[in-house]
DNA sequence: AAGGCTGGTGAAAAATCGGTGAGAAGAATG
DNA sequence: CATTCTTCTCACCGATTTTTCACCAGCCTT
């Protein structure tokens, strides 16, 4: 059972679609499936549905039409919003017409995996096999980019675990409880962001939050708790702050409040 | 720089899409490219090719086409061989037919990220766009760190690291500490400007400084600190600073309090 | 020799950084 | 709906780092 997220504004593509899509078995397992599908015809219910749904009932790929309601950036924002929420899901556009300044800027601006146009011969084939080239690594046993890797430190990039040596990291507040969602997505976007290294307005952008609210105090109080977290699932507490100071793991930049992230040479044990 | 391994058994295919290929800066960087192109007619000479490559000089993507010289799995064979040497390696299919049992074939077995029809409208477009997003997560994981370089010096604008003959600029008064920021950019405004000096304003005007507070004394003490992070790195203090008396690295230039770089001859060592 | 420019020194001022604890906001539970 | 627990925000302190500034000495030109 696959979970497809998808929207499109004509009724008659998504009758056309529908039953392909609910029943074709993307895993290639059997023969017949009975797969989730979730259709919006408008951008609201679309952005709506994406707001609420939890951080870990993400959808397994998602079918945009690229204008919507004779908005030709419905698309784009929709699959930015995706994107932010759930950075490794495979986004396919659909649309009437390929060859044309929106596929360039889909492409340019990576949004997309994959642009389909809808009048295409055996237009049904080409769907099905392109969404399955697609959710392969998704579905495979090992997954190829769910996990984002830097030195020990894992994240996975569907549930947001993070590993750290494999050890699971942990609130530093309360150790039976896994880390915040904030300073563990703080946490990502240094790693994915080394070695660059992140303003604190460049990272209250990331994180989606009020650039009124998401002061520089608040940044570092997050950073604070990434590194307690680290340096407990490090072992030794103090030496990981060392070697934060000497220059590895979470490292202060010295301008600007800007922290970044520098891996750390491989585990020794 | 792009390298692209390219197999097409039809000439004038070859004809239309190698200027193209050739010159279009895939990369994103600059406007125009020289990219490395090896075509290949023969299914036979691109084996060989794949054979003899060292395992470091990979190319960055491969371009098939599907059905070389009447042998529909010619593309075939060539990807699963591709894909063995270099299992990273994005491969696109270029097809006359899409919609097609290759085009099936090809998503199944997984030997190919794309599958592209040759007769389409605007096709050059649509390759460039698509191997542009192919190419985007290589290029990414093996970043062209945009670097500033002089000489041995070498300036890292993407991390701030500053190196010079291969030693890292550090802070004099804190030699665990990387070089303070002010310095740096001074740094590196002197490298850019080079040979062209600094006045005071000028410098003032680049590091966005107020105009009342940078004062003249101030620009020499972070030239003193710059010199001196130099010097050590350098190895020999005092010898460091007769070089910037004789003309060369952080010169003064003698009349409203400029100073300017001056690329070092290349080092002995 | 006087005056401007340059480089050295040390200390004050400002900014940054990390720690602590209290309160606000939000989510989960009964 | 109230209660409890968790997470997030904020203000303040002290330590450290970075930047600014004042003062002195040598060198060169006038």
């Amino acid at each position: 059972m696959i979970k497809i997220f998808w929207v499109e504004d004509q009724q008659h593509w998504i009758d056309k679609f529908r039953p392909l899509l609910q029943i074709t078995d993307f895993s290639g397992v059997s023969a017949e499936a009975d797969n989730r599908l979730e259709v919006f015809k408008q951008q609201d219910a679309a952005h709506n549905r994406i707001a609420q749904t939890a951080d870990t009932d993400a959808p397994h790929i998602a079918i945009l039409d690229a204008s919507l309601n004779g908005d030709d950036d419905g698309g784009f924002s929709l699959s930015k919003a995706l994107l932010k929420k759930w950075p490794a899901l495979p986004i396919v556009f659909l649309s009437e017409h390929s060859g044309t300044g929106i596929e360039e800027k889909a492409f340019q601006q990576g949004v997309t995996q994959d642009f389909i146009a809808k009048n295409q011969r055996n237009i049904e084939g080409v769907l099905v096999w392109r969404i399955k080239a697609l959710l392969k690594p998704v579905l495979a046993a090992a997954p190829v980019n769910r996990l984002l890797t830097s030195g020990d430190l894992e994240i996975d990039l569907v549930s947001w675990e993070v590993r750290w040596k494999n050890n699971r990291l942990m609130n530093p507040a309360n150790p039976a409880r896994p880390l915040a969602p904030t300073p563990r997505k703080i946490l990502r976007f240094l790693v994915e962001a080394s070695p660059r290294p992140l303003t604190t307005m460049q990272m209250a952008d990331k994180l989606d939050a009020d650039l009124e609210k998401f002061s520089y105090a608040n940044y570092r109080q997050h950073i604070k708790t990434v590194r307690k977290s680290l340096a407990l699932a490090h072992g030794d507490e103090a030496a990981f702050m060392d070697m934060c100071r000497q220059g590895e793991g979470v490292v202060t930049f010295g301008a600007e409040g800007a922290y970044l992230w520098k891996t750390p040479e491989q585990s020794d044990g």
